[in-house]
DNA sequence: ACATAATCGAGACGGTACGTCCCGTCTTAAG
DNA sequence: CTTAAGACGGGACGTACCGTCTCGATTATGT
């Protein structure tokens, strides 16, 4: 994202980037992805646009920096069973998704979609830490003896993520239930799924 | 969509409904959602932005009509299992889904995604269509005695299409299956998921 | 200036043009050749800046077009004799290039002064208005018999426009007279020149 | 021009100050007035913009210093007669008028015209030395008895120098002559307009 | 010898304007 | 009333300069 060149010269303000970071997140929360604006993330942090440009690429590059800040995930702790440490990963991948990261998201990925290099480090960034949770999580009730195998990681992800992203995108105001049921529910057919014989 | 009014006077050229519709598809396929415009759509089709206007409400409703008509689905005929059924339906749906079908579906969402109404006529639209597909296909296996009871038609549609929408997003290019093997373990794991007692 | 295309489509609303031409003359007068932008004169103007620049290639062809209009220069009446001929054209040129004509004019020609085409076209524009008066002075002067002879029409125009300019741009400040003064002595000088055997 | 301040500490560095004049002067031939930038001058004379705003208050002054350096005249040796003096001096004027010394002049007095202590900063260093040369030749000329009266220093130098600057700027690619018979010719006329009773 | 102080290149800073692009609306003439 | 063409007001984009500032390093002078 910034440039590693750092040789001579004036130092980057490190006031600057938390401005910057800040004032993408506050907007993005106001006017959503499609309603945000470079001009306007400049003036709420108090600086000028080159600031911007100096340290990303464009608009996606700002809004994806300051998007996945929120979005950090931690494997959570060892729950006791695969079951609940299911439902503790789904729980914080919903939150970390909730309002407004899922729009945020999805605009970026149609945003970046035609650009393969964007893609993949967004990629990179935000999918590849849920990817090492589920696989703790995983690797926990493997070394329980709750499973003996596994049909993959990949597969395991996609059940999990997407019908989190699914529900919170489409399916929530179609639903009768709210989001703590979905997840307990998703939770309890993953478990099944895995540990069926 | 296209406005009730069409009393007296000329009437409107269906080729050239034909003509907006087949240049929106070739150009979300060579440029994606964010590259499309409605100057370009108008050029490419050899018509005046008016005749597009005259006949959705913004681009935005322009794409989902040329997008939705590549995404109709239909439920599968009977493969005398849950389990074929739903990797029949699975794979009807991961073909609808397919290029450019998801990252246009996905940037739709993005832009409307604070314009309930707009949100609400593209998840009536599009999702209810699989909805029916899914409630079918759930009915089907109660009649054949596979199931007593169901976590109900929401989830189920979700861990479905989630899945499959986040694989053809985000993981296809981790994964080192392809899209039939992924489609089939789905299949697989929610068949368990819903059989397991 | 404007593109000579107007094949179909919705023709270009006269009254832009004037809106455009008379916010520059306004803020030509307020602020002076470098102090003028583009928005500004959209602003003023109550239109868009697209609309500016399908007529104009840019700042400087909209200033020209909007300068140029206020030094239309043409031959003055006849006065009876070469020297109050040339009196009346030094007070035209003088006035045609008085605030804020004469800075508008230096601060394009040293804006464009490495564009040859662009120099070019305002030279034409402007410039041969003025020769065209000073070959009529002449040729009424030859008619009278005043004049059997001149060293050219350049350096007459030379010899007439440079000295104003100069002294509205540089000397007005040192000078203990006024403009009116200035021009009768250089009608009378000039005329000398002309007439001296 | 330069800060008096310079009691203690490391004193100025020449190399960069005839650094900033010959990449200035370099770049002024190159891309003239309007295209130079102070961030090019620092580039091309390797140093940093500091060290430029350190000597001059902004890039008027920087052009300014660089400029009149080429244009520095003094008084013509005597030629033995106003006609030849006024050659002589006309020439000297055209000399250091000529590229890229005209635009330049003229986009300074342009960006200046609106800042009265910076035009009349200009006016003294300029302006002051050419009118010195008027007044010598003048001088010349009536201590050798060739002229009684003269209409006075300023409108004799804007003869001189308007014509000059005016034919430089806009009638060179008129003229069929060169500069060299312009000046004569002038030279010519202004002698006639001065002797004549 | 060593602190003081102004210099140096490099480059980030807040601003401002540029010229381009697109949106959704409006205005033509032709049919 | 629809059509193709295209101008309209509005507004965001990303770039380029301006003149200021901050960094670490250098280079003289005054003690």
């Amino acid at each position: 994202m910034s440039s590693p060149k750092q040789a001579g010269g004036r130092p980057r303000d490190s006031r600057v980037d938390h401005a910057i970071t800040r004032a993408t997140r506050e907007l993005l929360a106001e006017a959503g992805y499609a309603g945000i604006t470079v001009d306007a993330v400049a003036e709420r942090a108090g600086i000028g646009k080159a600031a911007i440009y100096r340290r990303y690429a464009g608009k996606q590059e700002m809004v994806f920096a300051a998007a996945v800040h929120d979005m950090s995930i931690a494997p959570p702790p060892d729950q006791g069973s695969l079951r609940a440490d299911l439902a503790a990963l789904a729980r914080d991948i919903a939150e970390s998704l909730s309002a407004p990261g899922a729009p945020t998201l999805l605009g970026l990925f149609a945003d970046v979609s035609s650009d393969e290099a964007a893609l993949t480090r967004i990629r990179d960034t935000f999918l590849e830490r849920e990817r090492a949770c589920v696989a703790e999580v995983l690797d926990r009730a493997a070394r329980r003896g709750e499973l003996t195998s596994h049909p993959g990681l990949t597969p395991v992800h996609a059940l999990l993520t997407g019908p989190i992203l699914t529900w919170l995108l489409a399916l929530r105001h179609t639903d009768t239930g709210d989001l703590d049921t979905f997840v307990t529910t998703l939770a309890d057919l993953l478990t099944k799924a895995l540990t069926s014989p």
